[in-house]
DNA sequence: AAGTATTAGTTGACAATATCAACCAATAAA
DNA sequence: TTTATTGGTTGATATTGTCAACTAATACTT
């Protein structure tokens, strides 16, 4: 086995994910593409939130995020208010509908992830997080 | 930590993964796209390939690789030859160009590689790998 | 305080990746 | 031999990602 199977197996990984959650979610019926899912969540569990900060979180282009924040407030699941601290940018909420999703988002992801760990034990799911981390840290050193 | 920040982790790997990949091929210049290095790679290490088998071990759509091989094809890196097992499908090989390219993404991936194990011994490596695939196997159930 | 640099966000233009359905020809199964 | 399945192509379109230019607000420098 060559360490080159690796980053194949992560992508089947990603791929498979990404099904699993559309497919739980019926995610084309609401809407849903899976970077609103993941926008949604991580607005969700964060109390205050701007655009920056998902740019930051997910290492994405920020025309990305802003397109997909546009998208999000114009199907009213998630608002802009200002942000006092600093004029140049909002804080970002979910409105009543958009806690509905991200309420669905995390009942489907519990299912998900009760599959996705099957056969694991809790060290070898706290094992595969920590080497995971090391992994990025290391490539993230090398984009820079 | 909840176990759903593993999938979080998991798109930052493949997200980082690419880029150091693309950075350090000077992909751009070459016209090299990262489906075009994973399916150069494929075949390179496969003494015989049809897009079908290359559209199995990534799970993508058929329409997909498709378009690759035949941009793969125009580029000169891949050339298709007839099937004397089955005169649907067509082998894929490489052109000398093509194994030109192999070679360099090779080098290329050594050096991410390299730098993606830093401060991972052996074990943990195949231990990452043996529980990426008991996921990779439990979300493929999931999605049948 | 004034000028310069940086930062948050938006927009345009586009490239890369993915999806779905319809279709053809060859093969396999009945 | 009909019928069903498979390998592959194409059209049409959606989603995701990238790059550069730009505005407004903030931070930094002197």
């Amino acid at each position: 086995m060559h360490d080159n199977s690796i980053p194949d197996t992560v992508f089947a990984f990603v791929h498979s994910y990404r099904l699993a959650m559309r497919s739980g979610l019926n995610a084309s019926e609401l809407g849903l593409n899976y970077m609103h899912v993941k926008c949604l969540t991580f607005i969700d569990s964060n109390k205050s939130c701007t655009a920056n900060d998902i740019v930051n979180f997910f290492a994405r282009d920020k025309a990305q995020i802003a397109r997909l924040v546009k998208d999000m407030i114009a199907n009213a699941w998630v608002i802009k208010t200002d942000n006092p601290q600093d004029r140049r940018s909002q804080l970002l909420s979910l409105t009543d509908e958009g806690k509905r999703l991200a309420l669905l988002i995390a009942e489907t992801q519990g299912k998900v992830h009760q599959q996705m760990q099957k056969n694991l034990t809790d060290e070898e799911l706290q094992e595969f997080k920590r080497v995971t981390d090391i992994i990025v840290t290391n490539l993230t050193d090398l984009n820079r």
